[in-house]
RNA sequence: CGGAGCGUAGCGCAGCCUGGUAGCGCGUUUGGUUCGGGACCAAAAGGUCGAGGGUUCAACUCCCUCCGCUCCGACCA
């Protein structure tokens, strides 16, 4: 291909819509440009990188023994009623009605057509296992598109679906993805790191992100260095530590007159935020429940969520604070609360605490959580962070941030059980399938790349998935002995299966270095007039300062074994 | 959904406070000189100043409403 024929430009300013250097390198590259908030268009280049993607994804997939097929984006809402994911997904889904008024939505994922399809086509535990995919666009309405591709309203994902026999069957399944997973990221060049994760709204036991570390990363990862146990925070557990509190004398109330925050208190009282019992009151599928935290810690939702076993756990709105405690909010706290309480369980043992009581303008000090208050139950509640003790060795943990770009489930039979999706055992019994789902973020991938490999110039791409393998610049386009080594060069690489691009532009050597460091192809070939003067063309690593002079005839060979090397290292 | 900021030529921006009919850089086109790390000179094309309404003799500028984009937050006991 030809700069001159190609639909590509690249920008000298970085684009005022980006803030992380993948999405603004992905613009001035001429990869992507954006249509509207969330919505990218793929130029010629961006496409090329994609597909490459793609391309790695499906021969693991296949290599893994998943088969590929496509299912409809636009689907009856009826089937998410099925699973009671309608409600659960709420306005994160786009909806829209046919002629007939009848409720589609456009799939945001395919648990439900995929379980739906799979309930049909198999009878027999002699079908099992069976392991589809697809590689296709989703659509989920984000509340805050951002970062590019990064968090899309229209996004291509691999998802692949594993039914089973049984939940040993469903293991093995689930471990041939994460296996898969590995050597997908690895090939792309990306170091994703496995990490324990929560499963959200799609439900099921047990799942794992994959997670590229990167400052711009909307994820927090709990890694434990001794032990290598790592967590999405959202999941993240900790050891207990427990508090060394004494004894107190007996609660008393005091006047603390619009004091309500942390902030507030820890300025009235002039003592540590950690003395302080923080209570937030929860609704946990409409019923109110009570949870308390050190004043110096957060309490983590999806926690609280999962010891509730609740569809949908969010924090109380003003009037039912107000039903419950009997004050206004910034003032409840556990003493004398009818409510369930759960403790965080670094308040087992706690004592000579602060509380609100329940009470306008009041808290109480001296209280001794255990001798003071009903707690239902201590567990762990609150959000893991930096410092905080590794729950399998006791170390101290690290928190990093990363970029989800893949996500392995067990999903068990929730949805096989919406769908009565069952097969016939070899004694004849009907039995539900056992599922397992397993998501890649193609687009999102592509951009991680991006952000995990690049320098002050520009874009450096791993062989597997740049736009091109070769950047071929013919420096001096109107001089015919340049342009026919250009020529020849780019027809031997080609048979060679090594795609070129030729930068045939009639513009000075300095926009061309500039363009090529900045799209970034891992292969830089220099044909000018100066250097076959000098004996050949100069071939250029793109991490690298310096470049080979090549006698043109061993050009090719060169390049070729040079793509090579590249390649096996990726694999390694 | 709440908070903040921004919408002026393809891209990046100034002008607005203090109203008088729009400018800079890059890019694009043409001609010339250049030619190994984003050249220089000359000329040119290109803008309903996000949209609608209001105030005014007059609105990019002041006021109101809406739309779009970006960032922060969805944590408060």
């Amino acid at each position: 291909m030809r700069w001159s024929r190609t639909l590509i430009a690249t920008l000298r300013d970085d684009p005022q819509e980006a803030e992380i250097a993948s999405h603004k390198l992905m613009v001035r590259a001429g990869l992507i440009r954006k249509l509207s908030g969330g919505l990218y268009t793929f130029m010629p280049f961006g496409l090329r990188a994609l597909q490459k993607v793609a391309r790695i994804v499906r021969e693991e997939m296949d290599r893994a023994g998943a088969q590929e097929l496509l299912m409809p984006a636009l689907q009856p809402a009826e089937l998410w009623e099925r699973s009671g994911r309608l409600a659960a997904m709420g306005p994160g889904m786009f909806r829209l009605k046919d002629r007939a008024a009848r409720l589609m939505t456009l799939g945001p994922t395919h648990e439900e057509v995929v379980t739906e399809l799979i309930a049909g086509e198999i009878n027999s535990y002699r079908q099992l296992p069976c392991t589809v995919y697809q590689i296709q666009t989703k659509f989920r309405d984000e509340i805050r598109p951002r970062f590019g591709l990064m968090r899309a309203k229209e996004f291509i994902m691999k998802d692949t679906y594993s039914f089973d026999t049984s939940f040993e069957a469903a293991d093995a399944s689930y471990q041939a993805m994460y296996d898969a997973y590995v050597r997908i990221f690895t090939r792309c060049g990306l170091a994703a790191r496995p990490v324990e994760a929560d499963t959200g709204d799609i439900g099921g036991k047990w799942s794992h992100e994959f997670m590229v570390l990167a400052d711009s990363g909307e994820d927090g990862i709990v890694d434990c260095p001794a032990c290598g146990y790592a967590a999405n925070q959202e999941r993240a557990e900790r050891a207990a530590a427990a508090p060394a509190d004494a004894a107190c004398p007996a609660i008393a109330e005091v006047s603390t007159p619009d004091t309500r925050t942390v902030d507030d208190l820890v300025a009235h009282f002039t003592c540590g935020a950690d003395r302080f019992i923080k209570t937030l009151l929860y609704l946990a599928d409409g019923k109110p429940v009570a949870a308390l935290v050190p004043g110096n810690r957060d309490l983590n939702e999806h926690k609280l969520k999962r010891l509730l076993g609740a569809k949908k756990v969010e924090l109380a709105d003003e009037p039912t604070v107000q039903k419950v405690t009997g004050a206004p909010v910034g003032f409840a706290g556990p003493v004398g609360l009818a409510l369930p309480v759960y403790a965080d369980q670094s308040l087992k043992g706690a004592s000579d605490r602060i509380t609100g009581a329940n009470k306008a303008d009041t808290h109480i000090v001296h209280v001794d959580l255990a001798r003071d208050a009903a707690v239902t139950a201590y567990e762990d509640l609150a959000v893991v962070g930096a410092g905080d003790l590794c729950p399998r060795c006791g170390k101290v943990l690290q928190l990093k941030r990363g970029i989800e770009v893949g996500h392995v489930f067990k999903l068990g039979t929730k949805y096989t059980e919406s769908f009565d999706a069952k097969y016939l055992n070899d004694k004849g019994q009907s039995e539900l399938m056992v599922m397992g789902c397993y998501g890649i973020g193609v687009t999102r991938t592509l951009q991680a790349i991006v952000e995990q490999s690049h320098d002050a110039d520009g874009i450096i791409w791993p062989v597997s998935v740049a736009p091109f393998t070769v950047s071929l610049l013919l420096l001096d386009p109107k001089d015919a002995a340049v342009c026919a080594v250009a020529d020849s060069l780019e027809k031997e690489l080609q048979a060679r299966g090594i795609d070129v691009f030729v930068d045939d532009r009639e513009e000075r050597p300095g926009v061309k270095f500039k363009d090529a460091d900045l799209i970034g192809c891992p292969i830089r070939v220099v044909a000018g007039a100066k250097g076959l003067a000098k004996g050949g063309v100069e071939v250029k690593l793109r991490t690298s300062k310096s470049f080979d002079l090549v006698p043109v005839e061993n050009a090719a060979a060169a390049i070729g074994k040079l793509v090579n090397d590249l390649t096996a290292a990726l694999n390694k």
